[in-house]
DNA sequence: CCAATCAACTACTCAATGGCAATATAGTAA
DNA sequence: TTACTATATTGCCATTGAGTAGTTGATTGG
């Protein structure tokens, strides 16, 4: 299942071409805050609230059903680690996603996800067909 | 436990068959769960360390340099979260990466990391070609 | 049996963070 | 000006998680 929709790194990649097992502890500190960014619920659901496009703050306030203050203050870290993109209109601030790549990004975990799930359940079958024989 | 939790599948759909968008909390949760496994340094470099290949917790300690009980603690979150299996050979417990998509993951967030400092980068020489004139 | 080694577990401290409420700030209209 | 709406920020509290030290359990060798 791994061999799947994964680009591969394109041939004119300029910069180092980053070989995991090498990287620096810095450079796993940005994978890791990457990382965290995208590891909260309230996060996920404003990324996912964006994937149809810009929206506003009280849009995204409606779509999630979060608190104000906790909206606001999951978009000022999702701004300052490059996800989204702050744009005022009049009174209102439009969000967007900046790279799209994201979204691919949690579909790809979404599918691994589902797959072990998957799994799970049917080794809980076959347990459960131990103790239950028919 | 999770009934329903992430989308069921229509075979047919080829490469979307998870939309992100509407996922339910729950879904959500577990993908969070996922990200938060890998959003620190720590099992990150424990993550890269078994790049090679399996490993025992020693071996793990080694490469990594970090402390015993940091180490055992960090492995049992990845086991739970099934990035890792386990495997005892006498007195030693080996584990290793269940599902290398984990490495494709990785750099890609590596590469789209690189993309994004470089660009960052460009910017800030210009900020600093406007200040010191030639 | 005893000692050494490897790994897991427990208890603890400390720092970070999410969420909520209240308050502050900025743009807009009356 | 005042009032109103939309965001942002701050302070507080509860939770979480990382790291450390000490202990336990199991295995191997003498």
């Amino acid at each position: 299942m791994s061999g799947k929709t994964v680009k591969k790194k394109s041939t004119t990649s300029s910069t180092a071409d980053c070989e995991i097992v090498q990287l620096s502890p810095t450079a796993l500190g940005l994978m890791a805050d990457f990382f965290k960014v995208l590891s909260e619920v309230s996060r996920l659901q404003i990324v996912c609230s964006l994937k149809s496009g810009s929206k506003n703050v009280t849009e995204i306030i409606k779509t999630t059903g979060l608190g104000q203050a906790n909206v606001s203050k999951h978009l000022k870290m999702l701004s300052q680690a490059g996800v989204v993109s702050r744009r005022q209109e009049g009174v209102s601030v439009y969000y967007q996603i900046v790279n799209p790549f994201i979204f691919e990004l949690c579909e790809l975990v979404c599918d691994a996800l589902s797959i072990q799930i998957e799994q799970q359940n049917k080794q809980l079958e076959e347990l459960g067909a131990i103790r239950h024989p028919r």
